[in-house]
DNA sequence: AAAAAACATTTGACTCAATATATATTTTGT
DNA sequence: ACAAAATATATATTGAGTCAAATGTTTTTT
């Protein structure tokens, strides 16, 4: 997929790796990151594929080492294109530790779910507001980044939703079991 | 996670290494997939460790060949059980060839970017489908279980509401883009 | 003047996941 | 009886991503 986020990026303007890094990061961090091994390795391959190529070393005003600048090419572009016509052949692909560790905790301590569920809240809201603080920049740059950048707000919010009603129940679940230990002393479920 | 995912699997009940693998697919899905690429090996290396063993080679009046079941050691719930009480190093980490192809349809064509966004909608319809109709399943299954369930289905119904949303908005804005070139027919607007 | 920081490029080692394929045993269908 | 299908085990290869570290150049700080 990396291949294709360079063709992409290299529409808008021509860049260099370490500044298709940053761009990646600023716009899609809240559901992409990208890391320096993968991105000099792709240009070098799209480059001899000819699907880019180095439009020069500048430094444009700018500070610290001169830039290798690369332009995406016709032939990149036509590839480009061809892929963004075609359906996508995957579906979301969603791995999270914290839903892995969820699934098992009725095997744990609720006490302590419930603490990471919190830390989990905390983190989401941060996200949510530094999202919604950046809408203004989405706003400005084409309908379909706006729209991405909303549907990341609704992911957020969405789990914090979730995240709170989960405590709830679980809170709820965890009253429960102490009447019910109070009534049977002796009784102490694993599972919920 | 394979390693974690198999020793909280062993917690409800020994497993051979195909059930492991149905039991995932049937029950995380919609979030997590795996392969018996990554079973085998990481059922070697859990017993390797010590922290789970062949409890024995049993058929139990199944079909098929005779099946090597396996189960958690003491070793085993207790390096599970840290694991499931310290916080999750990373965050929820998202991947989607559909929402990669979106961020771009600025530069393709909007009628086919709809297109290609009504099978999704058809998709993640199809799936809200599937999910609702085995939450009755989720509920026997204890509260967590239970409670991501309902997240995947959040997920899914929030998925739909995003892509009708922006169909819409799509939509609008091309419409927009007609009236322009229709007062103005020399401009041809390239980026939203 | 020299050191530290910022900006930029690059690479190798490693881990994890995907994929394809092979083999084995039992059950079912022809 | 034999082939196909289902169930089960297993492995090698490839692809993708992570991570850490190295190197280089310019700018800023001490």
């Amino acid at each position: 997929m990396v291949k294709y986020a360079i063709l992409g990026l290299l529409h808008y303007r021509n860049m260099h790796g370490y500044r298709i890094k940053e761009h990646i990061e600023r716009n899609f961090g809240h559901m992409w990151s990208i890391n320096y091994g993968q991105i000099y390795p792709n240009l070098k391959k799209l480059q001899d594929d000819g699907l880019i190529l180095m439009a020069g070393v500048v430094q444009n005003d700018e500070k610290g080492p001169p830039r290798k600048l690369y332009a995406i090419t016709e032939k990149g572009r036509h590839e480009f294109t061809a892929w963004l016509e075609t359906s996508p052949e995957k579906s979301l692909l969603l791995r999270d530790p914290f839903l892995m560790r969820f699934v098992f905790y009725g095997f744990g301590d609720p006490g302590r779910a419930v603490e990471i569920i919190d830390e989990q809240i905390k983190k989401y809201e941060k996200d949510l507001t530094r999202r919604e603080n950046n809408m203004d920049r989405w706003d400005k740059s084409g309908l379909y980044v706006r729209l991405i950048a909303e549907l990341g707000v609704n992911l957020n919010a969405m789990m914090l939703d979730w995240l709170k009603h989960s405590r709830e129940e679980i809170l709820k679940a965890e009253a429960r079991e102490l009447d019910n230990d109070a009534a049977n002393p002796n009784i102490r479920r694993a599972v919920s």
